[in-house]
DNA sequence: AACTAAATGCAACGATGTTGCAATAAAAAA
DNA sequence: TTTTTTATTGCAACATCGTTGCATTTAGTT
């Protein structure tokens, strides 16, 4: 996926952020859960630390690019890890994010080609795609 | 827009349910605002009414395929009506939310063409798409 | 080792999600 | 129209999450 995913310590200073041990586990956490993490087990990941550290480092990590919420209903937020060519502003729009109705897991999945959403008049900054249905693994 | 909009009562009627104050004044609130209204704006206008009964107001208009939720981020989820294409399991999809960040306002815009995603070994239930960005009246 | 800016931990509060249960009201039946 | 049935409401109560301020601690630097 993406190589920098091994060296989060890297990855944090890459955008000015002091490699403290949250956020560092909490990278590794997501990279190690391999979809879109939902809030609640993130939570379970960190039970002993505390919970407004826990959201200024999602907050922070957010802000700063290295994860983007992948999904986000009225119940739940999903963290997933950005790639290389997000940006502290900016996500790529040629992937999607996949709901599976079976197994629960959101999953990024990227698309062949990129989707043409045509908007006269309106100026588009960011697209986000949410695909609810089963997965290749359930089928 | 939809003509059945002006009757709430018809509209409850047809998913049997029983069309009571807040459920009568949930559909007239969200179609007298136009774009999809953001929860804190729905509690304030039912800021009489008891919050749970407005929480269940909402499950049900959901479940029934009467609103649906046409943006949601971690923070506040936006409720628009559903069109008469809309049954309770399934919303169309050649329509995106687009969220302005001038005048915050989430809309339904349609879009001239169906968007197609590709994907291959998976089965795709429901698509939704959102946009940020600038909207034709802010630009 | 000392310094400095940033991050953490804690207290505290508000908003929202959620359930059970008794009281009430809407729709149907008589 | 009145009664009956069944769904909805209101309230209490609790859990989770978002958010801020401030004092303490720590990471990265000098």
């Amino acid at each position: 996926m993406n190589n920098e995913l091994e060296f989060p310590i890297q990855m944090l200073h890459s955008r000015k952020l002091k490699a403290t041990p949250t956020r560092t586990k909490l990278l590794k956490e997501i990279h190690a859960y391999g979809s879109a993490m939902p809030y609640s087990l993130i939570c379970r990941k960190f039970k002993n630390a505390d919970r407004v550290t826990l959201y200024r480092t999602i907050e922070k990590l957010v802000e700063k690019g290295l994860i983007h919420r992948a999904f986000s209903n009225n119940k739940e937020t999903y963290y997933a890890l950005c790639n290389t060519k997000c940006t502290a502003t900016t996500h790529y729009h040629n992937h999607i994010h996949f709901k599976c109705t079976q197994c629960k897991l959101v999953t990024c999945e990227h698309l062949n080609e990129e989707v043409e959403i045509s908007l006269p008049d309106f100026v588009v900054d960011k697209i986000s795609i949410n695909v609810v249905g089963i997965c290749k693994s359930c089928k």
